[in-house]
DNA sequence: GTTTTTGCAAAGTATTTGCAAATGG
DNA sequence: CCATTTGCAAATACTTTGCAAAAAC
């Protein structure tokens, strides 16, 4: 059984990710940490950031490019990934919680989750025709 | 400009995914292909995976745990993934395409893609208590 | 004959892990 | 003190790549 301990680098990345809204990866939330922790280690930043998405503190999302990312927003929302400079970012949408249901109607098992990601050119990509 | 040219195994991983529905890993493939061209090798099966995906001939499902599955059904549906015992496997349900004109409605870029794949416990794993 | 593809091996990313030392409760 | 977490380094998992030879056209 396992007893949770505070870790001031934890507590740390938490706060990092609570105050950006980019949607890191592991490494960038460690190069950002390593200012004030100088010594931290980037298996710490890994284990502290699948344990802070275990007990759903944050949550992990996986690209399909790269490295995942980590967002600190644990409400119901969606993300957009632009195919050019490949920034993840949050979209202003409607909730669509009922495709859960939807999937759930002739589904034998549970549904517990499911994560949407739309994909695509961005606003500034699409006026510079260049990356961002 | 790159012109295609016919090759006997990356006709062999085609067909191989289109007799299956368990949205193999590329490691998968290649274990199967084998037996077929004992030689080929794991690069030339992610070199085709990824050529065919680019040309649209596959889909990649990337699941966010452990290598990215390849699916030869490129009509859209969704997947769904147990928790437990890690399968892949489509989803009988309504068409959800609208989500994506929802996306749309109040986003500036251009949303030409998405991809949707839903977490929980399949009907066995439910049932038996372990895995399969 | 020129271009594309292959097999092989090596390299490249991203992430996890073993372990002794440090920290937290 | 005992359990958890850390830093470090090494290991692992997955995927891509350089290159000379083979195959396609």
């Amino acid at each position: 059984m396992q007893a949770l301990k505070y870790s001031r680098q934890r507590e740390s990345i938490k706060e990092l990710l609570m105050a950006r809204h980019d949607h890191p990866t592991a490494d960038m939330i460690y190069t950002d940490i390593r200012e004030i922790y100088p010594n931290i280690s980037l298996g710490t930043v890994y284990r502290n950031l699948s344990l802070l998405s275990d007990i759903g503190e944050i949550k992990k999302i996986t690209t399909g490019d790269g490295a995942d990312r980590y967002d600190a927003d644990t409400h119901p929302h969606n993300h957009f990934i632009c195919r050019l400079c490949k920034n993840v970012m949050d979209l202003k949408m409607e909730d669509i919680g009922y495709i859960k249901k939807s999937a759930s109607k002739d589904f034998d098992g549970i549904i517990e989750d499911y994560s949407v990601i739309f994909y695509g050119i961005c606003a500034l990509c699409k006026d510079c025709h260049k990356e961002h």
